[in-house]
DNA sequence: AGATACACTGTAATAGTATAACATTGCAAG
DNA sequence: CTTGCAATGTTATACTATTACAGTGTATCT
């Protein structure tokens, strides 16, 4: 989570606060330059398809179906076939750059690429905003739980439906 | 989980070893057994097709399609359409009957129904076998999390992937 | 520079999952 | 016995995802 800013930014202090006001702008540039580093470093290439759905889904705190993002990239100019969109997603998750919610049928942009973690969503059902909660400690009780009956846990998924402190409020 | 036996049943008295040998026939029946009871405490119809997708997915502890069961339906002379499958198996859901398993986009039968609980999944990826785990601990911190940043969780899916003990063993 | 190899993109066709809408049947309460 | 409602049947369609193959560009080796 070390980098360096002039001004507070909620957003990457507290990168899992998607639902509370923050300089959004500045946490998806962010999430962005991260990245690119990223895959320099591995050898990989963020290209210009690839680049730009990982900048469409990190407009909102929203997932995003895959051909939502194909509509987008069609409109664009890039083709306008499902593979399209589908192969720059793969390889966003396969980078940990993005990763998919399987209960949305959706992708996510992932709001700390870099920082090894198996992902834990909390969905708004109301205004279907999402945040990437803390993982570390419900992934330790699913290993446990699987330890109890000789069962390895290599990956998960783990997804939360409920409501935001904003729609809460809001009485919904 | 009270219910009496004569004989030792490691299926019941463990209902979460799925993947540990044990008198299935015994874990179906009594699954069922206990999702009538229900259904008629609550005043909802087992119909005939629903219970029939019930005892299908009591089968075995896997998954399925909503498309396999609509075949097998199909084949005992019920309807051949999709909405057949879905209907029964989204009342068999609501009922807490049976779970809903999103990285599979799939179905698997309640081992212990009528008990209140968010399901946790182990899936072994190399059997396709799959095991309700106790999800009390991993329901908590995933409330925890929300908390941290006032939401509500409603309702989850946690799944794992990975390899149950047998497949393990044999070094799959 | 030219040849080669490979990763990436484009496109067509198709497979798999799920729902909306409406007609029909049959049980159940009055 | 009829009225109402839940459940089922059926048609059509929407949404999600993959396979397969063709073309393009980029990096590397000589």
């Amino acid at each position: 989570m070390a980098h360096l800013h002039e001004t507070a930014c909620p957003g990457c202090e507290s990168p899992d606060l998607a639902f509370a006001r923050h300089d959004h702008a500045h946490c998806a540039s962010d999430a962005l330059t991260r990245a690119e580093a990223l895959a320099a470093a591995r050898g990989v290439r963020l290209t210009p398809v690839r680049r730009r759905v990982l900048e469409i889904l990190l407009e909102e705190h929203r997932a995003l179906g895959a051909y939502d993002v194909l509509n987008r990239l069609a409109a664009e100019g890039f083709g306008n076939q499902p593979p399209v969109a589908y192969r720059a997603l793969d390889f966003l998750e396969e980078q940990g750059f993005a990763h998919r919610v399987r209960r949305l049928n959706a992708f996510a942009a992932c709001m700390h690429p870099g920082e090894a973690h198996s992902p834990a969503f909390l969905i708004c059902r109301a205004c279907d905003k999402l945040s990437e909660a803390p993982a570390a400690p419900i992934r330790a009780a699913l290993e446990a739980a699987g330890a109890e009956i000789g069962f390895t846990v290599e990956g998960s998924s783990v997804e939360a439906l409920g409501l935001c402190p904003d729609c809460r409020g809001a009485g919904k």
